[in-house]
DNA sequence: TGTACATCAGTGAACGCGCGTTCACTGATGTAC
DNA sequence: TGTACATCAGTGAACGCGCGTTCACTGATGTAC
């Protein structure tokens, strides 16, 4: 039964959001089409209209959530605090596409390694911008270190069992990222002299 | 075709280093029982008399290779090096678990998760081991937070295709988490002072 | 030490199942007049 | 604006395939004497 082009781009967009929180939640792997669709409230033959083939829709779902995911990190405390807490570790289908979706993407088609690729690329500059006054090197390298150890935590506190064990994961890591920001800030000013 | 007690032993091994390998290049489910057998140099139908179900091999797997790693971490410099090179980003098979392994295994049974928590437990003392002296809060602080950088970048390298990032993220976070450690050395005698 | 036989580690065909994908069909939409 | 019909988004049965798992069988090992 036809429906109308609005409709259709709706079905479309809701394949998209309801497979990329699937992924996110279970990997690529573990998600069916015949999931997907049912998820996104249709039935299984109808996928192949909208995308040539699983491959497709998991390139395209990452570049779906990467394009979304127009979050600001414009406070970098409140976004530390965000993506470091119990509720991001728990709801990995809602949360960060890296720390979820990284492990498994290294044997994807090239098209959703580079989507990847760019999220990664994007999500650095970012943090850099958020980051306290600091030369262009520091604030890189401390971006990438701190991003790092963010999805690394993550990870880390979502695959462990011992729950005390996993809150101390995020928290010294907040920790950790804390104070090599505050390192930062007041090194900046004396390699600042140094140039 | 019946063999020795000690052959059979050896063939439990070589299924489970078989499996480990596999396991951490390619994720559990990517891995089929019959593929893990035929890397041991073995047909599927013998699985069986050596492990209960799949689910059992990748909870014993993990804690195979988890007993197995008594690489020291000694040298803290030395294992950051080799963490954090793109030899260890291109060696999934036969690097660190936790990196090729945790976000994985979110899903799995209980047996392999308790495994796995034992793993991160254990790392984290070891690298607490082998950093410069420090208060007992200090460490466990720079050990969690550094590891959780090693794991991320690890992961966030191998995820992406355009190798220069790649590179780039192994490399400043390496200086990173020098530049934290460093901080830690000299932060260490002033808060000795403070207690 | 040598023989007879019970044990059982490994083999490979077979199973049921869920997967990704295809396709003939349906019926509401969009368009030509 | 109304009517007639071509289009095509979505449906659901069906496909071949590889998966985890089972099982009757084989033949070397381990043991009892």
């Amino acid at each position: 039964m036809r429906v109308t082009r609005e409709q259709m781009a709706e079905n479309r967009r809701r394949i998209l959001d309801a497979a990329s929180h699937l992924f996110r939640e279970k990997g690529f792997d573990a998600v069916s089409v015949v999931e997907v669709m049912k998820a996104a409230g249709l039935t299984h033959g109808g996928f192949y209209g909208h995308f040539t083939s699983k491959d497709d829709l998991i390139a395209q779902a990452i570049a779906h959530v990467l394009t979304g995911d127009a979050k600001g990190t414009g406070n970098l405390q409140a976004f530390l605090d965000t993506y470091l807490s119990p509720l991001h570790r728990d709801n990995a289908a809602g949360g960060c596409p890296t720390a979820g979706l990284a492990s498994d993407i290294r044997h994807q088609t090239t098209a959703a390694r580079s989507a990847m690729t760019e999220g990664v690329r994007s999500q650095i500059n970012r943090i850099g911008a958020a980051l306290p006054e600091a030369s262009a090197t520091e604030k890189r390298r401390a971006a990438i270190g701190s991003w790092a150890a963010m999805v690394g935590a993550v990870i880390i506190a979502r695959a462990i069992e011992d729950e005390a064990l996993s809150n101390e994961v995020l928290d010294q890591t907040r920790a950790w990222i804390d104070a090599g920001i505050g390192t930062l800030n007041s090194e900046t000013t004396s390699s600042a002299e140094d140039a």
